[in-house]
DNA sequence: AATGAATGAGCCTTCATTCAT
DNA sequence: GATGAATGAAGGCTCATTCAT
């Protein structure tokens, strides 16, 4: 689409291969040549088409984010004419199963995860297109089950809570690997994590909808 | 200490210096010439003082982890005497402030992030003295707060419900400064969300203790 | 002819100025960076075009033996219509010839010595093509002019008599040129040095013949 | 002796350390800090003793070439009022044995063959103390066994073929140990081989005292 | 006298990029 | 349009040497 009549056989293939290798290897451990020798075309092919490394980064980047969101449409989190729980339960599936995701999506996840927490100039041009959608959606759901009696700041705070959560298996996978693989050790056991991140926030939504909790002295009876 | 008579002044700068740069840059990108042109050292002093670069990541990630637990050290989260919201509570502060802490710890908190992010076999050596004591900790606390009937990896999940949410601040940063850099302007912006951490995670386990959960349908008229 | 459409010429190049350079040096000594000055190419051609300093070394060495059995060919020496003795003086001709050559082969024979002396994994590369040979046809010669009743260790050791001899000037040319340098100054000298070994070998072998030899104890009126 | 009262002891230990690794690995790939702790001394060692690596060079090789005398005295060799042919398979007895010595003189011959191959401005050092001797020695015993009839030049030339027959056991030795390890197997055939060089030298020069000889056309019978 | 700490020059190699075809 | 050959910059590391003690 964005360039029009090409062989773009090979294009594709190098971004293909590219979103495998700088998944694997990071941005500087992966080198060109391991990316077109994987794709199968010239050396001279990344900068033919993408004109350098970092721009084929760039575009990997875009297209990995693409391709997850493609595979894991958040599908009815995004209706707005289902009750806010349920869209909010939906969300939390589908987005760990998402961030979890090593078969189909293959290396996607593990490029992505690199670029937030070592973000390049790339992460800018994703922000918008992959990243603000969910946030916005989550500021329409969360006022529904907190109450609206918030500031916007509470709310972001509860997004980052929501997020957070499920952002944990991903970004600190390997702390998880290490002490308690079990909890992501199938995909029933990924089910059962993805429901306790909705109950743990529903609950926690709803304590803050009884609006009795203004500062963090006031748990009276409740712990 | 360890090495009783030598003039490790050298020595040291290298390792602050690997620290900062590493963290900037990532263990690749990296170059040991540069940090030993911020050490003020010379370039062949990487490998006199740590026998390599790859070496000396190790150790800087170390020592990144020691200088990060003694300045922001546990406190009364350990103590054990103290009641468990009261722990928790002081925990998610103290590892807050530790993650977001720009000033004193400068990179630290960056070299960690990248190195959980992005695991190299230097992740081994200090899984078992800077991380593990914190889920052990957890796992001393959470039960008083979530009642005892839970198994070994709910009490998990709920663990990493709660790191998840302080580390969301230390991984996604580049999304949080893009989206909603307000609730982490100020060290009081941080206080107010370290504290709706502690209000958010307080909340729920109180709710998983009343046990009436047990799937996630059961919130009765808050939905 | 290995490499059909190739711009050969700096590979070439690169090998001959490789055998100069580590015959003048030997292999540490020699840089990859002199032969490439040399060569007048690129300082990253020598992995590009063999992939390291050590495989650039392995051609150069066969190169050299190649080059130098192109230059002196065994010729009728290795003909075996021709009387023994014939052929013995004309090998000894040939090799002395070619040992001591330092026009055209230039810096061949020192790279060889070297080789020889100081042995690496890349000799084994050679033996078989370049030394195997001319142990051969010395096995396919000495028979005729020593008698058949030796052993082959008899007959080894009249070959290493005779090579030995040869190659004396080549591996001990440094004490050559101390002690005595006119045996080899010039060309005709060099002719002379040829007929002597001949002349000495031939004479040694033609006594061993007569068969009268067993032990070192019977030259009869000489002592 | 040199250097009055020092603590030799580490400089001799250094002294027996330098010449096994610089006759195993060659002046340059030896390192001074290998020697240094083979010889359990410190690093700068090298420098306090010997003024740099090539003085130690220098050193090492002197001090391997009378180790290797004092092992092999040339003995009766050098008894002017032996008969000439017993002094020279005397000669050849020893120095083929002091050549192909592995155990007493451990690597001194490697380090020696190698200086020979390979001279560096320390074998000027050697060679009047050293070498020249022999040569003597083989001056004043030749013409007793070939006529004195010859030119200087005709004798040097079978000094050259004597030595040459030597040294090919040591400077070939690789080759050797490829093509035909048997006659250098054992102690006995070690004598065998010296006992067959002794042959055919005398026979050689025994034919050359008949005169005959002129050219190399006059082998009459023989052929 | 003798040493351990520290240095700086230099080496081989890798790699993204370019250029002629 | 697309490629294979070739490049030059830079990186990590080794090592002989020096200097203060």
């Amino acid at each position: 689409m964005s360039v029009p009549f090409c062989n773009d056989q090979s294009r594709d293939r190098l971004l293909v291969a590219a979103v495998e290798v700088f998944a694997e290897r990071g941005f500087r451990d992966a080198t060109v040549r391991d990316i077109c020798a994987k794709a199968e075309v010239n050396p001279a092919s990344v900068n033919y088409y993408f004109g350098g490394k970092e721009k084929l980064y760039a575009e990997s980047l875009s297209f990995a984010f693409a391709q997850a969101d493609q595979c894991y449409p958040l599908g009815e989190a995004l209706n707005s004419s289902l009750p806010a729980a349920q869209r909010l339960t939906c969300f939390i599936q589908v987005f760990l199963h998402k961030l979890l995701d090593d078969t189909v999506l293959g290396h996607h996840g593990k490029l992505i995860a690199r670029e937030i927490t070592d973000p390049t100039s790339a992460l800018d041009g994703v922000m918008a297109t992959a990243i603000a959608p969910q946030f916005d959606m989550l500021k329409e759901v969360l006022p529904c089950l907190m109450g609206s009696s918030w500031s916007e700041q509470d709310i972001y705070r509860c997004i980052l809570s929501i997020l957070g959560q499920c952002l944990m298996y991903k970004h600190s996978r390997s702390v998880i690997d290490r002490v308690c693989p079990e909890v992501i050790a199938s995909a029933e056991e990924i089910n059962r994590t993805a429901e306790h991140i909705a109950k743990f926030s529903l609950a926690a939504l709803n304590r803050f909808k009884q609006g009795a909790i203004k500062s963090d002295a006031d748990e009276p009876g409740g712990l």
